[in-house]
DNA sequence: GCCGTTTTCGGCCCGACTGTTTTCAGTCG
């Protein structure tokens, strides 16, 4: 009997091609490669993760070359990948380097170049042999190395051992109080002219690792000694006279520059970020003659410092009209705002309604009323009550309807509506029957079991419910929890071609550990005209307040007002449902 | 390896910090 090579059963998703070509750049770096060589591996990955459509499928078909940062040789790879499961290239340098150094190599404050050293002097070959090593204070006979190194490698290695599901990175809904709160002091404080939050807080990033402010000041070492004094502040990791970065109590650190008042564009431009937009804006600015750092514009000719006190004005000065921050991914963001077809985001203030939430009449922890009456202290004009079908069996949603009615009355400057949650059954069908739901003013369809089927299932779940003609949105479209659960394996681009033909919706769940669809999806079920409904699926009063964290996912996602459909009155809404 | 207002070769962002060095390589963001 012939033996078949394994041939994967379905395409590798865009997070497992990234991750492989991550390691690829790895092992070509400790191999010496090209560091540009690298830095395409690299750059190509992070394109990878963040697409919205499978990359392997559109490798397979020939067009991955049309994402940018995606060459044929990238392509031809991404195609091996699929087709065997592995790259012979990877393979060639797995016999060639021990398999633990790339984490040697990752060890903060080693690299490359010392990892290999370590491996070619010392036989160092896993972190096992470099906690020896350096226990032995054998790292010190090496050239460029010393104490110092020994004991911070050995101070990385007892650090509690972050698990593989830990990306060390806190969610931003979790972090977002604490950023706003620090800035209100640094204002209060009385030393500070100018305060922003920078770093992925400012673009909205779903995760966030460090926290950044900048400030401006007339004495900035006192200003630095006002935030390490603070008493929410646990330990102060360093502080000079323009720089202190501490940590919270909670855990969360923040780093604060203070910055001379006719920089502070410039810097603000700078730590605000991405790495890829900096990067990329700087390129483009080099083959213009200038010269972008931190500190100002450089005209490389003339010698002369452009310094920015705002940060519309640098971006002015390099042909570009201002670019929200949750756009700076270098995700096309920098040719819209040369052309002048940036879009105008939507904003939290022209969200009118909210429509996926729960009461105790299911698993919700607050009252109808009370969640009723929060949403109107938050400007709502109207919301949906989609408490779970599951719950509302045995005459209760006709009870919560008659409890709903008096409620209007009770409160009439808020539309309530009847809404409900299903849940889309294995084979597709949902746990509430059709003449139920066509009594609804609102409904709500979600997977909430059996996730880890195969593409085609999932796939044909969803479709066979946006087909229902009584179903309005599909709640937390692909299932993910940030940190803790991936997507659903999904034939996404099926699901909008759905979601376009039955005139169904898809949600932005602003949950702050779901914030499903994510950014890239939402763009591209916006493009490829599905309707958007950004909802928070609050189950308590507070969760309310997530909303924005729906509308900052929408905004990384390009949507405009126009996309998203509750930025409508619901006498608007109800024209564009379907049923 | 990718890419093009320097278009199919020759470039590819910029600066700070650290630990180790007497001028800098490596690492980091």
């Amino acid at each position: 009997m012939r033996i078949i090579a394994a041939v994967p059963q379905t395409l590798p998703r865009n997070a497992e091609l990234a991750e492989r070509f991550e390691l690829l750049a790895d092992l070509l770096e400790l191999d010496g490669a090209d560091a540009f060589r690298l830095a395409a591996y690299r750059r190509a990955a992070a394109r990878i993760r963040e697409a919205a459509v499978p990359v392997a499928q559109l490798a397979l078909d020939g067009k991955a070359t049309r994402l940018s940062g995606i060459g044929g040789t990238i392509e031809a790879k991404i195609v091996e990948l699929s087709e065997t499961g592995d790259l012979q290239a990877l393979a060639k340098l797995r016999d060639k380097l021990p398999s633990g150094l790339v984490e040697v190599m990752h060890v903060p404050g080693l690299g490359p170049k010392t990892a290999r050293k370590l491996w070619e002097e010392l036989g160092v070959d896993s972190l096992d042999s470099l906690r020896a090593a350096a226990e032995q204070e054998r790292l010190r006979a090496l050239p460029g190395l010393g104490a110092k190194t020994e004991e911070k490698v050995l101070k990385a290695l007892s650090a509690p051992a972050r698990r593989s599901a830990d990306t060390g990175r806190t969610l931003l809904g979790r972090v977002l109080g604490a950023v706003r709160q620090a800035v209100e002091e640094i204002e209060g404080s009385g030393l500070a002219d100018r305060v922003s939050e920078a770093g992925s807080v400012r673009r909205r990033r779903e995760t966030v690792r460090d926290l950044d402010l900048i400030a401006t000041a007339a004495d900035p070492p006192a200003l630095t000694a006002f935030l390490a004094g603070r008493p929410w502040v646990a330990e102060v990791v360093a502080h000079g006279p323009t720089k202190a970065t501490v940590v919270s109590h909670e855990g969360l650190r923040f780093d604060l520059r203070v910055v001379p008042p006719e920089s502070y564009g410039s810097l603000l431009q700078h730590f605000t970020g991405s790495k890829h937009h900096n990067v990329a804006l700087r390129e483009e600015a080099v083959r213009r003659g200038l010269s972008v750092s931190e500190y100002g514009v450089l005209e490389t000719e003339s010698g002369e410092t452009f310094q920015a006190a705002d940060e519309d004005a640098v971006y002015a000065r390099l042909g570009y009209a201002w670019i929200p921050p949750e756009l700076r991914e270098n995700g096309g963001e920098l040719e819209a705002a040369r052309n002048g077809s940036l879009p105008a985001l939507v904003e939290l203030a022209d969200l009118q309604g909210d429509l996926h939430m729960h009461t105790d009449w299911s698993d919700g922890r607050g009252t109808l009323e009370e969640m009723a009456v929060a949403a109107l202290e938050r400007g709502r004009r109207y919301v949906a009550i989609c408490d779970h079908a599951r719950r509302l069996r045995d005459g209760r949603l006709e009870q919560q309807t008659e409890a709903i009615a008096a409620l209007r009355e009770r409160l009439p400057k808020l539309e309530i509506l009847g809404g409900i949650e299903v849940d889309i059954r294995a084979d597709g069908s949902l746990d509430m029957p059709d003449d139920v739901l066509a009594g609804r003013d609102w409904v709500m369809a979600s997977i909430h079991s059996g996730f880890d089927g195969p593409r085609e299932r999932l796939t044909e779940r969803l479709v066979s419910a946006m087909e229902n003609p009584h179903v309005d949105c599909i709640g937390h479209p692909t299932g993910r929890k940030i940190n803790r659960r991936p997507p659903y394996d999904l034939d996404f681009e099926r699901v909008l071609e759905a979601a376009v033909e039955t005139g169904t919706f898809l949600e932005i769940n602003a949950q702050p550990d779901r914030l499903d669809l994510m950014d890239s999806h939402a763009r591209a079920a916006a493009e490829a005209g599905a309707g958007i409904v950004i909802s928070t699926d609050a189950h308590r009063v507070h969760e309310l307040d997530n909303l924005e964290l729906g509308v900052a996912q929408a905004r990384r996602g390009w949507l405009t007002k126009d996309q998203v459909v509750n930025a409508r009155s619901w006498k608007q809404v109800r024209k564009l449902m379907k049923s």
